[in-house]
DNA sequence: GCTTAGGTAACTGAGTTTGTTACAAATTGA
DNA sequence: TCAATTTGTAACAAACTCAGTTACCTAAGC
């Protein structure tokens, strides 16, 4: 899996945005609510942006902002726009022997394995709405 | 998380394990069948058996052998005693902003959502035992 | 055409991970 | 007691990932 940060900045950013004043925030604001550069901003709008969830916009008064309403965007579309597929544990990296039967078959039992567990939290993760987490944001 | 192969490491190890005629099989011979070195094997069973997944024997004749049937360990047992706890995201790195309503709580609230899917995949991993791994492996 | 802001390439430094060598410690059996 | 075997462990190397950074190009607005 990733244990990168692309997921957790994300959800920061469109937070920020979903409860911004006119719904529209720069790389540079953004950044700073972050606590980051307004590149590694730039480059998770981009991944955001392929997968529809926001709009940006060139120029002066441009920036980012939602495609659509909070609601309509659950966690499972923001982490596979920002990580790829759901990953819990790195693959087999070698060749396992071909003699014995563990080695033959080991990969395609594993691979069974992580798909149950992607599935699992994809199925949690689109459960949850970005208006959710906005939520639980303004309460806390 | 982890995107690490000790997992996947450990479960063809502990599948061979099960699957030997005495039930025993020395660091070499099993860093053979996973194609690694034999102390990458060794760094792997401490941590079993630390988790008293499996017992180690010095001195010749020695080797490492499960601790109990393999109908009594399951996946997320493996999981953890090689992976520590499971995690399908990398934590917010930096403090973020504490002006905004944002910085103040998003990390608590991720926090919550790492957890949701944390829990979920143990319950599903929890419900696979090695036995039903190697009764797969024999399968294919 | 000047200014602003996103798009993008290139590089750095830190951290992680597997693999490797080397050796100490424990165990067995002669 | 001694020699052989095997785990335990430290130390290091090479590859990889990742966030951060600098610099510059491109597009849009005034």
């Amino acid at each position: 899996m990733a244990q990168n940060c692309r997921f957790a900045f994300a959800v920061h950013v469109l937070s920020s945005l979903a409860l911004s004043e006119d719904g529209a925030m720069n790389s540079e604001q953004l950044a700073e609510t972050v606590n980051t550069n307004p590149v590694v901003i730039r480059r998770l709008l981009l991944d955001l942006r392929e997968a529809n969830l926001l709009i940006t916009q060139r120029g002066p008064g441009g920036g980012a902002k939602l495609a659509c309403p909070s609601s309509q965007i659950s966690l499972a579309q923001i982490f596979k726009a920002v990580s790829g597929e759901f990953q819990l544990f790195g693959e087999h990296p070698n060749e396992p022997a071909k003699g014995c039967c563990v080695g033959r078959s080991i990969k395609l039992v594993l691979e069974d394995v992580a798909q149950k567990a992607a599935r699992c939290v994809e199925k949690e993760y689109a459960a949850i709405s970005l208006a959710d987490v906005v939520h639980q944001l303004q309460e806390k």
